[in-house]
Formats: C-alpha cells, sequence, structure tokens
DNA sequence: GTTGTACTTAGCCACTTAGTTAATTAACTT
DNA sequence: AAGTTAATTAACTAAGTGGCTAAGTACAAC
C-alpha cells in the first residue's frame, strides 16, 4: 500500500484520531492514552500499532513505559495532497456565478436582446 | 460512522483518489473513469457508490451515461480538521532549534562558561 | 526470587472491503 | 421490435479490520 494510503486509513478511525488529539498536547504512556476509551488495552495497542506503521506516532521506552509522541510528517503530506483540491472548494460558489453569468450572455446574444 | 471517518476512508484508496483527480478535470461518464484502470466496470462503480456516500462526488443523468462531477466540500472538511496539527508540522523544527539553544544555555551556566 | 505494573502477542470471531463474473435495467439507434 | 451502449445489481470469494479474552514478556520493587 503506498504511504498517502496508509496516512488516509490510519486517520479514517476516530478513536486514533482522538489517540493523536491527545497526542498533539505531549507525551502519553499506552494505559494513559487508553483511559477515554470504553475498550480494552489489547485494542487500544492494536490502534496505536496501526499510528506507528503510518509513522503517525513515535515510541521510546522508558522502564516498562512505551510513551508515544505525535509525528506530524505524515499529516504535511495529506496537507500538500488536499492542496491541489483547495481552488475547487474555495472557488466554487464563484465559477457557478462565472457560469450562469455567461450563460445569460449567451442567451441574450442568441435570442437577440 | 461519522462523516469524517466517512470521507477520509473513501480517501484512502489509491483508484478513488485517481478518479477525484480525473473528476478534478471536469466532468467524466463512468465508462471514461474506467478506462485507466485494469479493473471491471462493476468494481469502477462500487468505487464511485463510496465516493457519493461520502458525498465527494455528485451524479447526473443524460440519456444512458450518469456524469460525475467533483463535490468538494468534504475535503474542505479535512483540510480544516489538519489545521490544528499544522503548527505541529511547521514550528517542529523550530522547536527542535529551541529546545538546543536551552539545553545549550543551561549546560554554559551550569559549567561556568 | 516473587509479586506487581505496563504492555504486547496469539488466537478467535463478526463484519467489511475490494475484487470477480453473470445477469439485469435503462435509454438510444436502426 | 431487435440490437447496442452505459451502467448497476446480484452472488460469490479472499483478504483485511476491529473487537474480545487469555497468555506471555519486560522491567521494577520489595
Amino acid at each position: 500500500m503506498d504511504h498517502l494510503s496508509t496516512t488516509l486509513s490510519a486517520l479514517a478511525d476516530p478513536t486514533r484520531r482522538a489517540i493523536l488529539a491527545q497526542l498533539a498536547l505531549g507525551e502519553r504512556s499506552v494505559t494513559d492514552l487508553a483511559q477515554p476509551f470504553a475498550m480494552s488495552l489489547p485494542a487500544v495497542s492494536k490502534h496505536l500499532k496501526v499510528l506507528e506503521k503510518a509513522k503517525l506516532i513515535e515510541r521510546s521506552r522508558t522502564a516498562q513505559w512505551r510513551p508515544c509522541k505525535l509525528a506530524p510528517e505524515p499529516l504535511k503530506e495529506v496537507s500538500s495532497w488536499l492542496e491541489q483540491y483547495r481552488q475547487h472548494w474555495e472557488e466554487r460558489l464563484d465559477r457557478l456565478d462565472q457560469y450562469l453569468k455567461d450563460f445569460q450572455d449567451k442567451k441574450e446574444t442568441s435570442d437577440g436582446k
């Protein structure tokens, strides 16, 4: 699977996005991260593995803790990919306006107004 | 499934992103869209259904054609969601610089340089 | 060295996904 | 009405996902 697909499918899960939101505030242990969720620890551990494979988090090791931190690089790549569409959502109404104006102009020309 | 998850999982497939890239150039029929892919027409049809459910495309009807057009609103929502992390990728090196600078300052203070 | 804490791995299950081919619907063409 | 083109639906399959419990690993602390 390509990098962008891996990133986007990692982000497509609300639990994983909530984990990233916690990590945006700073490093957290697995137990800390799991605490808000009505879900077993192994389930959270799996989500972390998905995020790690997507390089959205980095993990270190301090005694028996495996603290996680946010790794924002892939988010930057998503943002770059999105840029090519920015004009489509920003200029949409402008272009509709233009289209309608053109249409009206043609109509008025053809029926000799 | 929440809206953002639906959008992101629709975008997580390279075929579907390639379809959107084609639609960025203008409306296209299903056959047109399918042409670049080594994949059956029903497979493409399924991808289009996923994109439609995510509201990333809109479909109309002209004779036996069902032309698709890009609907960029959900992309805007992804972009908005990403914004909260922008500082994490933009200021990352800045913050590393700052950290190293602070560290160096402390060291120089403590060993009386 | 035994007990406790933090976490991962293994094995299982229900459900979803991405693809296939074959059949069907819908509209145009002759 | 018969045939052609455009696209979807149906039925199936293989592989992936997200959850669980139970067992295992790694380190700390007593």
